[in-house]
DNA sequence: CGTAGTTGTAATCGACTGATAACTAACGAC
DNA sequence: GTCGTTAGTTATCAGTCGATTACAACTACG
């Protein structure tokens, strides 16, 4: 037997990875616990274990991938604090375009009482965090997010990012014209 | 017994409203057919039994969110075929916001087999009507289809439209912004 | 060694869910 | 009225899912 047991501490970190693919395909309701622990491949009941519910295991994935998303725009506005210069980094994240999704689907899903609080705050902290690095006004940080949720979604309609549908006429008209090139 | 009954076509609409709010909070596989079926106040069988299957439920649903932009912006254009027209009757459309809301769970449950081509579809559809009805450009459209996006996804997360959540200091910079006043 | 703590699994449960089938009751044409 | 058609229900099932429990295996340490 090559396996060798991890810490709780690593587990929960390849358990979380597990997550973000597999609540990025189903979203929180329609994935399963038992899917992110064959991916992760361990046992269904030990997902639960660490995690303590369903719920604790997708708010720790979203603040996961609120995470990165923080860490991709201080590195790059460590090279240009710019709005341009983020929005090239969020565009970049579609390379890892699970991440995005889950955010996705966690905005989706704040209409859950367990979730709502925590998605916003989410939300919020990234919109505060975007102005703090820019000192971008109201109005361009405004039309930042209005661009990056533009990418999001079509990133989760599977239009843009990796294994992107093969391209409909309407389609290259927008993605064409995406910001932060 | 007041209750009469309906013809199987005013029974399809009527559970495609009531679709348009379960879906609304629920997203597609967080919202049982039973659930539809309560707010309709017919049986869950009776329910499938109209629409074959979830799915094909659900897409009707979909169908109809976007219908009922389309009609939106068509009525819109006739007075004011300007982005700026369509984009204050989009937002007048949060009134109705479970509509978007629904719509948004579509594009994100997109990565369904059985979703995505009507998702993309959906999507193309309201692209292309836009740029008719307005002459926009590819980038205007892009703007527009950005804000939009925004519009909507904050409308998801309870921060905009009816009921929305008390205000957060972040909020009130964003909400500010808001274009097409 | 042995034993205590930690990692992990197998077995199982109760609740839920979409779908099917069989049945009932209202409606309309003649 | 009676009879075919359509609207709608009750009963039920087979499968699924999150969670609990009890147990096993590995590891560190004295």
């Amino acid at each position: 037997m090559v396996r060798t047991r991890l810490t709780a501490q690593e587990r929960h970190t390849q358990l979380v990875a597990a997550a973000v693919t597999a609540f990025a395909q189903g979203g929180y309701a329609g994935t399963t616990t038992d899917q992110v622990a064959r991916i992760a491949g361990v046992s269904q009941p030990y997902v639960i274990r660490i995690f303590g519910s369903k719920q604790e295991l997708f708010l720790a994935t979203m603040r996961h991938a609120g995470d990165r998303v923080q860490q991709m725009w201080r590195t790059a506005a460590a090279e240009d604090p710019s709005l341009r210069g983020l929005g090239m980094a969020y565009k970049q994240l579609l390379a890892e375009r699970d991440l995005l999704v889950v955010l996705l689907h966690g905005f989706a899903a704040a209409a859950d009482p367990g979730l709502g609080d925590a998605v916003r705050q989410c939300y919020g902290d990234l919109f505060t965090l975007v102005r703090d690095l820019t000192g971008a006004s109201a109005e361009e940080a405004r039309d930042f997010f209005a661009a990056g949720m533009l990418i999001t979604v079509l990133g989760a309609m599977r239009v843009l990012g990796p294994d992107a549908v093969p391209t409909q006429p309407w389609m290259a008209d927008l993605l064409g014209a995406l910001p932060y090139e």
